[in-house]
RNA sequence: GCCCAGGUAGCUCAGUCGGUAGAGCAGAGGAUUGAAAAUCCUCGUGUCGGCGGUUCGAUUCCGUCCCUGGGCA
């Protein structure tokens, strides 16, 4: 059997990601998939920090500036057009090397996702109403309607996390099955049996810090509130725009924050950020953690299995 | 110099009618399957500004000193 070999630079923001994966990719005939919640977007350059065009250069990158700000965007669309990318590459003889911070995607990427018919934002959105009191969603109530409905299901959801309610009480209305009996679901055997190889690019927690605030201040001074202005103007409501960097410069925009601000809550959620990336790639064991410099061995290890793979 | 108001967790503050104290934020750890840069969970010992006094016992009452902000000179 001819199994289909991927290999994914996965870490924290800031953490360089992207310089490694583009001398991977040199060394190892590969190309780069983006694999990225914010940088999939048009427009959203500056505050997503997008590859830069030295970077671009290094190496062919794909799924880059694939969506507008104000349409929808989600890890289904991601892992359609990334499985499309993935076999592409492959089948051009090349090595698909995915890079990129957005764990989620990774793992409906490896994994697949549940079977189901899209769900309307509309009833989302009339579930918001229903349950709405005082201004505010009544969780509680939702996740009671959902122990009604299906009580493995509710175990499962905190009481008060309106977002994952909403999703599960949305697919009891519009498709009745129980959200507690699904199961991720591969697209293809070649998804299935597609050999992964998964690093994450370490640095300790000074390190990481000490490269958010670099790269927040590089941002500020690359005009991130000049692109915030002007992707408000013509995406008042994109939801993109809530995503860290954006948000704060909104604010500042609305002089709801002082330029000091601006810059100490795009550092301090940026960690917080980095903080969770983190938590997911401790909890997959598949995971290796490498130093940046790695590259010399990460390159050996490929190559060997490359070799193996192919006889 | 005088008069007020304060000095309690890294920050902003609550509180103890005298029995050594607790919220929010920050921070740490975790969850996560179609918005994920989202959404959510768990974790709180700190000379309660210093020194004295009263008291069985003071962060709490009294005195004094220091510091910060405001007002008057």
């Amino acid at each position: 059997m001819n199994r289909q070999l991927a290999i994914a630079i996965l870490g924290p923001t800031a953490s360089g990601k992207t310089k490694l994966a583009v001398q991977l990719a040199n060394r190892l005939n590969g190309e780069i998939v983006c694999m990225d919640s914010t940088t999939v977007y048009k427009g959203l350059d500056i505050g997503s920090s997008k590859p830069s065009a030295e970077e671009l250069a290094g190496a062919p990158h794909h799924l880059l500036d694939i969506a507008n700000p104000d349409e929808p965007f989600s890890a289904f669309h991601f892992v359609q057009l990334a499985e499309k990318t993935v076999n592409e590459i492959a089948s051009r003889g090349k090595l698909p090397i995915i890079v990129g911070g957005t764990y989620f995607y990774l793992r409906a990427l490896q994994f697949g996702m549940y079977e189901l018919p899209n769900i309307a934002n509309e009833v989302v959105e009339a579930l918001e109403k229903e349950f709405c009191e005082d201004d505010k969603v009544n969780t509680l109530k939702m996740h009671a309607e959902l122990k009604k409905k299906d009580p493995k299901a509710a175990e499962t959801i905190h009481p008060n996390d309106k977002y994952r309610l909403l999703r599960a009480l949305a697919i009891l209305r519009t498709t009745k099955e129980l959200p507690s009996q699904l199961k991720p679901v591969p697209f293809s055997e070649v998804q299935k049996n597609r050999l992964w190889i998964k690093y994450a690019v370490t640095l300790s927690r000074h390190a990481i810090n000490q490269a958010i605030v670099n790269r927040t201040e590089k941002m500020l001074a690359a005009g991130i509130v000049k692109e915030t202005e002007n992707l408000l103007y013509k995406y008042p409501e994109a939801r993109c725009l809530n995503s860290i960097g954006y948000a704060e410069a909104k604010a500042f925009i609305q002089k709801k924050i002082t330029e000091k601000q601006l810059r100490n809550e795009i550092i301090e959620k940026t960690r917080q950020l980095a903080k969770r990336q983190v938590t997911w790639l401790r909890s997959d064991p598949e995971v290796r953690f490498i130093d940046f410099r790695d590259h010399d061995r990460v390159c050996l290890e490929v190559e060997n299995l490359q070799f193996a793979l192919n006889g």
